[in-house]
DNA sequence: CCAACATATTCAGATATGCGGATATATTAA
DNA sequence: TTAATATATCCGCATATCTGAATATGTTGG
């Protein structure tokens, strides 16, 4: 059974993984493809998928597919738009994900066209 | 603000149990014992006290001894008093919570001394 | 259709976490 | 000091999660 205590528990462990907290703070930038985040964060293929799929289903992110790409973003629902705007700005002066973020600037900059072009 | 990304993970973490989050919402009240959590939530008294110390060690509590009682209650930092009270405010619409949440306070209101008495 | 590419899922193994009864520790009252 | 009480920790066991390589699936352009 699924219960809405269940699913908050559920809300907030999307956001107790170190990983998953990187990935949050980069999409703060915006919807981003898989491959724009693995590039910059370094982070293996499968663990980016599984742990952008994972925030989905805890209810931080939606998806869509453009052409071959899976962009991800954040979600804010009238029941997480507030706890989310918070989590963002309570996680934003984290160093290592302040480092991410410009990151990640730098690279969207020196993307040539809308496309994934690494 | 939060040091590194592991304390901010290991934070979210203490949020992301649904038993965990039942001790914060009913924690609303200000300090309560451990035999008044146990009680009320119905809770065996091993998975109360290990759970508190998680919240205790993952920085949402703090703790203080009188008498025989151990009381625990919310510990609003500078670094995390905002987001604390975002994360309440976001699980105090859970039903599960009101109703653990009045009957604290009801359990509160019939206790006749300020000592644990239950 | 097929080749190339982007993403998702599977796999095995390591580690973490949950549970509640049992036991240990700590504090107090007598 | 001893008994009673409150809380913390230990224990075995079950389940969940993380990792990255390998593989599968899905999409697109030619």
């Amino acid at each position: 059974m699924i219960s809405t205590l269940n699913i908050a528990a559920e809300f907030y462990k999307g956001a107790s993984d170190p990983t998953r907290l990187r990935l949050l703070g980069v999409l703060r930038h915006g919807e981003l493809c898989v491959c724009d985040i693995m590039t910059v964060l370094k982070l293996p293929q499968s663990t980016a998928s599984r742990h952008l799929a994972y925030l989905r289903n805890s209810g931080w992110l939606e998806s869509r597919r453009k052409k071959k790409w899976m962009y991800y973003r954040l979600r804010p629902t009238p029941q997480t738009e507030e706890i989310i705007s918070h989590v963002l700005a309570h996680i934003s002066c984290i160093p290592e994900l302040q480092r991410d973020y410009e990151m990640m600037a730098q690279h969207l900059a020196e993307k040539k066209t809308d496309a994934c072009n690494q």
